[in-house]
RNA sequence: GGGCUCGUGGUCUAGUUGGCUAUGACGUCGCCUUGACAUGGCGGAGGUCCUGAGUUCGAAUCUCAGCGGGCCCA
């Protein structure tokens, strides 16, 4: 046992966490591949490096880490991993800007090199908060998507799943941004709200309404409903394009409105998603005029080279001055955006490769996995519920996993690489044999990459070992941890992943985190001003406060709000429990414990049933990943049931030097090492710097969860009694003006069992406290009336006096009685509700006693006076 | 427009399968320096559990409708 007088009196978590970092080794949260205990692999999102760790990571990795600790702590083998998710528009767009280049102002190669020096400085910086927070991460486990190794693994799974018939090229719409000049997948479009011009013009004869006249060169059709009487005479005719002077068909369809515009519609390739599902039913022809540049192609004539909002000006002035243009109305739209950039999407048609969503096998993998909270599988069958479109996962860019194959420049043959040459980069290296069905050696590499998500997608298999063949062997793995926002992405991509790779769910459960909103109740904005960093609170309160509210802030999965709050209390929480371990060390410290020690006093029992109680609750919480449940119960054991009443109670005992204190000194030993190791998936800093006092040279996370049980119901219900009964003499005091240490005289209490209390009751009360089973007997007097004046004033005015002289008269019977009417003045009055009440006071045996009573027990205090 | 989710003292929040006086934190008010702690202790005030209807002996909890947030999607 260390000395108390080495521990300071105040808790400086800066030191002390500063120290510990100093001390730990990551070798202690190493994954052993060769361990005989059971497995637990955490499939732990990979951030994209930004080079800032923000507060919804943080929350995130909060709760992963409490459930590694608690994991390894009831003898699990726990693998953490950490990965970044490298590749993506993010850094090229950054890279740009840092640099003011454009991406085709320098080679791939160049351009690529920029991008990798820019995410590894970023991880650097991520990895130094992800210390701090004193996250057990397993760093043997570390993955970075951007590395060959990663990489090559990525290009593995492609090939498998072309080989599996899962990836397909063809030429289809897709959602593209000009301004990225890529690609993007549904999971990239971000929707807002913008102002728009609906335009009504003459279209042949027919009045069309449309908000892109921009796209009248690539229009194909005309689409009425077939109910629509208006247009019944054009069934089966065709139309003439205005300014284009093409023929187009008119066609009907249901899916028109005639109640918008003017009940016809012109088919685009492409306008919307609505375009597609019309182009694709009705077998309509393709016409593209606007190209990957976002400018008018030469089907648009004269209008070549212009970019959209260029076109869209200038045909209108085109209609106005042919007369056409009827009228324009403001409309309000919706209009499809890159989540990057902002920029409207356009709809393209393109070749580019795909995979096979197959519905019913993602739904039936998501169905074995356990969801927390449950509700969350909704959101992934409603996702998977709507797909319409396969997965485009190929991008017109550079920093990416490139795609691994090869073109016959001669016969157009593909041509992949072998497992063991990868990774490739096509681009930059050829085949190693000539072309199967021509011969030629003349190759063009795909110059297209991967979506990112591709890489992501197969975290889970690389963390549990898959080498292309089978199943991994540690697959599936145990958790998957990440937020409601991504299930529609990483959730339901990995899934698609693992069925199409191994045919089996990837993880047996998930757990999905909210979302951190900023203290206003609004997610977390730069133009809200209302960012919290995790290192603003790490500086003020340290990591184990920030941590605290991550798991208190909220009920687990649903969005938590920031609040400053929380964390104060969190750290007021630390400096309570710092002053009880440096009680708890001083008083054990005298004397040492004795493991042997009888526990006979009542305080003694209640204390270890209570703490049994809570050992149970916050395993039980834990089990099911609820933090919030299971800290709380922590917190009110250490503050309540220990400092404020077991404390409290056995403070007296403690400070005699016979035998009865040993019992209390085993109590609070025990209850003391628990809590160490309760607090240590949550506060690892403080809970090892407590440890570290009591049991010197050990670390409270290599020992085993508390397994502490003691059964003992009558202490339960007795020492919960107990401890009202100090509350009731406390609050008596209080009434009385008196100190809660001011001598008390005489206490009699009147309990249905005899009390072992080894006299902790006298010496808390400060006071002469006898135990007694028999029946209290009392008399009980009246000594005093207390008349309600607002009653009796109004009611009797000049009588009142006499009301009051005349009660006051009363024999105490009829006091404890009171007639329903009086004589005042010769005349017979009513005695008015609530017009006085009679003061009680209460002798036992001649003397006079305050009674206090709680549930079969009563009190009763001699009057000192 | 659809799906999910939430609405609890001034603020934030807990509340399994309906069941004692609705939990806790922060704030607020009063009292108290007692040998771990005033970054503390004790006590108090403060609630139409969003609204309305229904089911029930009994609803914060279940059902329906409405109002209002948030998230996701069309």
């Amino acid at each position: 046992m260390a000395s108390s007088q080495d521990l300071p009196k105040n808790y400086d978590f800066a030191e002390v966490e500063e120290r510990w970092r100093s001390i730990w080794r990551d070798e202690d949260h190493y994954f052993d591949k060769n361990s005989k205990k059971p497995q637990f692999v955490i499939d732990t999102p990979p951030p994209y490096p930004t080079g800032n760790f923000h507060i919804g990571n943080a929350l995130n990795w909060c709760y992963i880490d409490f459930f590694a600790r608690y994991k390894r702590m009831k003898g699990f083998n726990v693998m953490f991993p950490q990965g970044w998710d490298c590749h993506g528009l993010p850094t090229e767009v950054k890279v740009e800007e840092l640099n003011h280049i454009t991406k085709n102002d320098v080679s791939r190669e160049e351009f690529r090199r920029m991008c990798r020096e820019l995410t590894e400085k970023n991880i650097g910086l991520m990895r130094i908060t992800l210390r701090k927070m004193a996250f057990s991460t397993d760093w043997s486990n570390e993955y970075v998507t951007m590395q060959p190794k990663y990489y090559g693994k990525t290009q593995l799974s492609f090939l498998r799943m072309l080989q599996s018939g899962y990836i397909y090229q063809s030429e289809h719409p897709v959602n593209y941004c000009t301004r990225c000049e890529t690609a993007i997948a549904f999971a990239e479009v971000t929707y807002e709200d913008r102002e728009t011009q609906l335009n009504y013009f003459d279209f042949d004869g027919v009045e069309i309404a449309t908000s892109r006249p921009e796209l009248l060169a690539a229009c194909v059709a005309i689409a009425v409903h077939p109910e629509d009487k208006r247009y019944h005479p054009l069934k089966g005719g065709t139309k003439k394009v205005p300014l284009f002077s093409h023929d187009v068909p008119v066609v009907q369809d249901e899916a028109v409105d005639p109640a918008f515009g003017s009940g016809a519609v012109m088919i685009c390739t492409f306008g919307d998603k609505q375009d597609v599902h019309w182009w694709k039913l009705h077998n309509l022809g393709l016409r593209k005029a606007i190209d990957r540049q976002g400018k008018m192609t030469a089907i648009a004539g004269k209008y070549q080279g212009l970019n959209t909002s260029e076109c869209r000006a200038s045909i209108l002035a085109d209609m106005k001055a042919q007369g056409i243009l009827k009228r324009q109305e403001p409309l309000a739209q919706r209009v499809g955006t890159c989540w990057r950039c902002k920029t409207p999407i356009e709809i393209l048609s393109e070749r580019q490769w795909f995979v096979k969503i197959k519905p019913a096998e993602i739904s039936e993998a998501a169905h074995q996995i356990k969801w927390f909270p449950e509700h969350m599988l909704l959101r992934m069958e409603n996702w998977v519920d709507q797909m319409e479109w396969d997965w485009c996962i190929s991008r017109q860019r550079i920093f990416a996993t490139p795609i691994p194959v090869w073109f016959c420049k001669k016969c157009g043959e593909m041509t992949v690489p072998e497992d063991k040459d990868l990774p490739v980069d096509p681009t930059q290296v050829s085949p190693k044999h000539p072309c199967k069905k021509c011969g030629s050696t003349d190759f063009a590499g795909e110059v297209d990459v991967l979506d990112t998500w591709m890489d992501s997608s197969i975290s889970v298999l690389n963390v549990t070992g898959w080498d292309g063949s089978g199943t991994p062997p540690f697959f599936p793995a145990q958790i998957r941890p990440q937020g409601h926002d991504i299930i529609r992405t990483w959730a339901f991509y990995t899934i698609l992943r693992s069925v199409a790779l191994t045919g089996q769910k990837p993880w047996d459960e998930i757990l999905v985190n909210g979302m951190v909103l900023g203290e206003d109740g609004f997610k977390m904005s730069k133009s809200r001003g209302n960012i919290i960093v995790p290192e603003e609170i790490l500086v003020k309160y340290g990591a184990d406060a920030l941590r605290q509210w991550g798991a208190m802030g909220a009920a687990t999965g649903s969005d938590i709000m920031f609040n400053w709050n929380d964390v104060v209390s969190a750290s007021r929480f630390q400096t309570k429990m710092w002053n009880i371990t440096k009680f708890a060390l001083i008083q054990l410290e005298k004397e040492g414990f004795d493991e042997k020690a009888q526990i006979t006093a009542l305080a003694d029992r209640w204390l270890l049933v209570r703490l049994s109680d809570t050992v149970e609750q916050v395993s039980t919480a834990l089990e099911a990943y609820q933090f919030d449940i299971a800290l709380k119960a922590i917190r009110e054991f250490a503050w309540e049931v220990l400092a404020d009443n077991y404390i409290e109670l056995v403070k007296g005992r403690l400070y005699k030097s016979d035998e009865s204190r040993k019992g209390a000194c085993l109590a609070l030993h025990t209850a003391f090492d628990a809590l160490c190791r309760l607090l240590a998936p949550f506060t690892p800093y403080f809970a090892e710097e407590c440890y570290s006092h009591l049991s010197p040279g050990k670390s409270v996370h290599k020992q085993p969860w508390v397994a502490f049980t003691y059964d003992d119901d009558a202490a339960r219900l007795e020492g919960n009694l107990l401890v009202q009964v100090v509350a009731e003499v406390r609050k008596y005091k209080h009434d009385a003006g008196l100190a809660l240490n001011a001598p008390l005289g005489k206490v009699t209490i009147y309990a249905p069992h005899t009390v072992n209390d080894e006299g902790d009751t006298g010496r808390t009360l400060n006071a002469d406290v006898h135990w007694r089973t028999d029946v209290a007997k009392l008399d009980r007097v009246i000594t005093g009336i207390d008349f309600n004046r607002s009653v009796i004033g109004p009611t009797f005015r000049k009588q009142a006096q006499a009301f009051m002289a005349a009660i006051t008269a009363l024999s105490p019977e009829q006091l404890a009685n009171p007639p329903a009417t009086i004589i005042l003045d010769g005349c017979e009055t009513a005695v008015p509700e609530n017009s006085f009440t009679p003061k009680y006071s209460y002798m036992e045996e001649g003397a006079q006693v305050d009674v206090i009573t709680v549930g079969d027990v009563i009190l009763t205090i001699a009057k000192s006076a």
